[in-house]
DNA sequence: CTGAAAGCGCTTACAG
DNA sequence: CTGAAAGCGCTTACAG
C-alpha cells in the first residue's frame, strides 16, 4: 500500500493534475470540468483510496487547518474541559489542534509560541504566563489570529480574549460569606501576578469593604505556583492552626485546586464543614458537588469560553479585523459549605 | 515582520542555500563547511530571527515530528493525564501532539485515523473504540508506528501496545470485598465489548468463584457507553432499590466515572459508606481521595503507561520493528469504602 | 473544457 | 569547501 498521490490519479484518469485538483477542491463547476471527466477523477480517487498531503497543500496555501492551544496545563480539569470543547468546535470547521502546557513557565511559553509558529498553525488559543508580552506583540505584528483566555495582559490593550468576571466572582463570594454570618474570612491564592487571581481577590476585598470587614495581612494566604499538593496542604494547616488572631471562621479559594488542597486540611485537622470553617472556591469541580457537604462555588462558563475562543479565532482567520474582548458572567452555586445566617452572629 | 526564508539567508549570506541548509542541520563539521562562513550564517540566522518552515521540511524529509494521540475523551480524568504525560514525553524527543476525542464512536475513530493519516503524523498512539480493526490493520500494513493503550485487540495479535492487568485488578478488588466479610456483592460495567472491561469483569467473578461466591445475574448492571450521569446515577438508584434478592451489600465498578455517579447514588438514597454498602472502583481519582470516607480503588499507573507509550513508539519509529506489549500491574488502594470483617459476618 | 508550468520552502544526492 | 538542480505533493494564474 504505496502512498499513491494526485499525479498518479492523473495519469491513471488520462488528465492532468490541474483537472484533479479542480474536482477534489470542488471546482469542478466552476472550472466547467466535463461531468464525465469529473465522475472519472471521484471514482478513481475513492478505489485508490487518494488521500491528499495535507502538508503538501498546507506549504502551498500557507493554511494548515491547524490551531494551537496553549495551556497552563493540559491534564488539569479545567483545561481539560476547555480543550474537549476547543476539539469539537475547531472540528466543525475543519480544524484539529496542537495541545501544549505552559507549567506557568515563561521561558516554555515563549519556545511552544515559537514553535507553533515554525509548524505554521493558523492560529492561537493562548492561556498566557506572565512575561510573554513581548511573544504575544510580535504574534500580532506578524497578524497571527489569536485569542487569550482565561487571563490577559493588561498593558497589551489590542488583543483578541475571553475572560470571565473574576472581580465580579470575588465579590459574591464575599457577599455569600457575610450574608451566612462569616465575618473573620482568609484568602487562599496564588502568589503568581496573573490578573484574573488578582481581580478575583479584589473583587472580594472590595465585598468586605462595602460591608465595613477588614482582612488581616496574615489572613492572605498566598501560595507560589508549582508548589505541590502537599505543600499547599501543609500551608493552609499552618494558617489553620496560627494562633494569632484566631482560626478564621471561612476560607475563599480563589482556584479548586487550592479549594481541593483545602479539603484536605481540613480532614487533616478534622475540620467540619461548614460549622467550624466555610468554604467557598472558584471553579466549580465534581468533588465540590461530590463532596460531603457539598462545596459552595463560583463557577466559569466553560462551554461558553471555548465555543467563544475559537469562534473569534475562525472570524479573526478570514480576515475580520475587529477587536473582541468577552468578559463572560460566572454564577454563584450555593451548596453547602457555608452556614446559615443565625449560626454565626456571635459576634 | 515577513517571513524569512532559507533563501533570504543565503542571499544575504552570500552564499547557496544548500550550504545554509547544512549548517542549520549541524552538518557543517561532515560537509567541511569553512568555520568563517558556518558562523556568518548563524549569526543571519539569528538577527533576522529566521525559523524553518517546518511544513517544507515535512514535505520534503517525509516527517513532521507530529504524534496522533486519540482517546475516548480528553477531558476524561485519566485521558487527561495520559495526555500531560505523552506531551511531555513526546517533547524530550522534539515532537508535539495532535489530540482527538472519539467518544468511543467507531465512525469517528475511524474518520480521525484517516484524517492523521492525511496530515502525515509520524505515529499513533490510540486508545482503540470497538469496531475499527481494519484501520488498525490497515495502519499496521502501510507500517505506520503504533502503539494502542488502555485496550486492544486479541483478534489482532501484532499490534503493540501497553494496557495494565486488569484481570488481576479485578480479582484483588473482589478478593478485598471477600476479606472485608461482604458476601452479596454487584458490578456496575459498561456494556461495550471492550476488553479492559470484561478483564476486569472476568477476574472478579473468578476470585467470587475461587471462594465459591455467586453473583446473580441482576447483580450485573451493564450500563450503554455514552449515558449522561444523571442517566447512571438513576439506573444504580434503581438497582439498589430492586427488592428482589434485597440490596446489594457492596458495588464494585468497573471505572471510576461509574463508581462516581455511585457515589451520587449512595448520597440520593442516603446510604452510609461502607456500612450500608461498601464501595470499590477501578481507576483511582482525586474525587475517591478527598471523599468521606474515602473510596478504595484499583490504581493504574498512569506515568509508566504514557511514558512506556512514547518510548514504544518513538523505537517503532527509529525502525525498532520488535513486537511491544506491556501488561503493566495495578494495585489496590485500600482505603475506608469497605467494611472491617467483624461487621458483616452475620450471614 | 483542459493542461503546462511555476512555485510554496525546504533537503540532498551529485558534481566539482 | 561549496553550489546547481531535482524533487517532496500540491495549487493556481495563465493560456489556449
Amino acid at each position: 500500500m504505496k502512498k499513491v498521490s494526485l499525479k498518479d490519479i492523473a495519469q491513471e484518469a488520462g488528465v492532468s493534475t490541474t483537472t484533479v485538483s479542480f474536482v477534489l477542491n470542488g471546482k469542478a463547476r466552476e472550472k466547467r470540468i466535463s461531468e464525465q471527466v469529473n465522475r472519472r477523477v471521484l471514482e478513481l480517487v475513492e478505489r485508490l483510496n487518494y488521500k491528499p498531503n495535507q502538508l503538501a497543500r498546507g506549504l502551498r496555501t500557507g493554511k494548515t487547518k491547524t490551531l494551537g492551544l496553549i495551556v497552563e496545563d493540559i491534564s488539569n480539569h479545567f483545561f481539560a474541559a476547555l480543550a474537549r470543547i476547543i476539539e469539537d468546535e475547531a472540528d466543525k470547521y475543519g480544524y484539529k489542534v496542537l495541545y501544549c502546557s505552559t507549567e506557568n513557565n515563561t521561558a516554555k511559553a515563549h519556545e511552544l509560541i515559537e514553535m507553533l509558529h515554525y509548524r505554521q498553525v493558523d492560529g492561537y488559543i493562548i492561556t498566557p504566563t506572565d512575561g510573554i508580552e513581548k511573544d504575544i506583540e510580535s504574534l500580532l505584528q506578524s497578524k497571527r489570529p489569536l485569542v487569550l483566555m482565561d487571563r490577559y495582559f493588561p498593558a497589551v490593550a489590542a488583543v483578541n480574549h475571553v475572560v470571565v468576571d473574576n472581580y465580579h466572582g470575588g465579590y459574591m463570594a464575599a457577599e455569600h460569606f457575610i450574608d451566612s454570618g462569616y465575618r473573620k474570612i482568609a484568602i487562599v491564592t496564588l502568589a503568581s501576578g496573573q490578573v484574573q487571581m488578582k481581580q478575583r481577590v479584589d473583587g472580594f476585598l472590595a465585598a468586605m469593604q462595602a460591608h465595613d470587614l477588614q482582612i488581616a495581612r496574615d489572613m492572605i494566604l498566598e501560595l507560589p505556583f508549582g508548589h505541590t499538593r502537599e505543600n499547599a496542604v501543609a500551608e493552609i494547616v499552618r494558617m489553620l492552626q496560627s494562633k494569632k488572631g484566631g482560626r478564621p471562621e471561612a476560607i475563599f479559594f480563589t482556584t479548586n485546586y487550592l479549594g481541593i488542597a483545602g479539603l484536605e486540611a481540613f480532614k487533616q485537622l478534622d475540620l467540619r464543614i461548614p460549622d467550624d470553617v466555610g468554604v467557598l472556591s472558584f471553579d466549580d469541580h465534581d468533588i465540590f458537588r461530590l463532596h460531603n457537604p457539598s462545596i459552595s462555588c463560583v463557577s466559569q462558563p466553560v462551554m461558553e469560553m471555548g465555543k467563544k475562543a475559537v469562534h473569534i479565532l475562525m472570524a479573526a482567520m478570514q480576515g475580520n479585523t475587529a477587536l473582541q474582548q468577552h468578559e463572560l458572567p460566572v454564577s454563584l452555586l450555593v451548596r453547602d459549605s457555608c452556614a446559615s445566617a443565625a449560626h454565626h452572629f456571635v459576634a
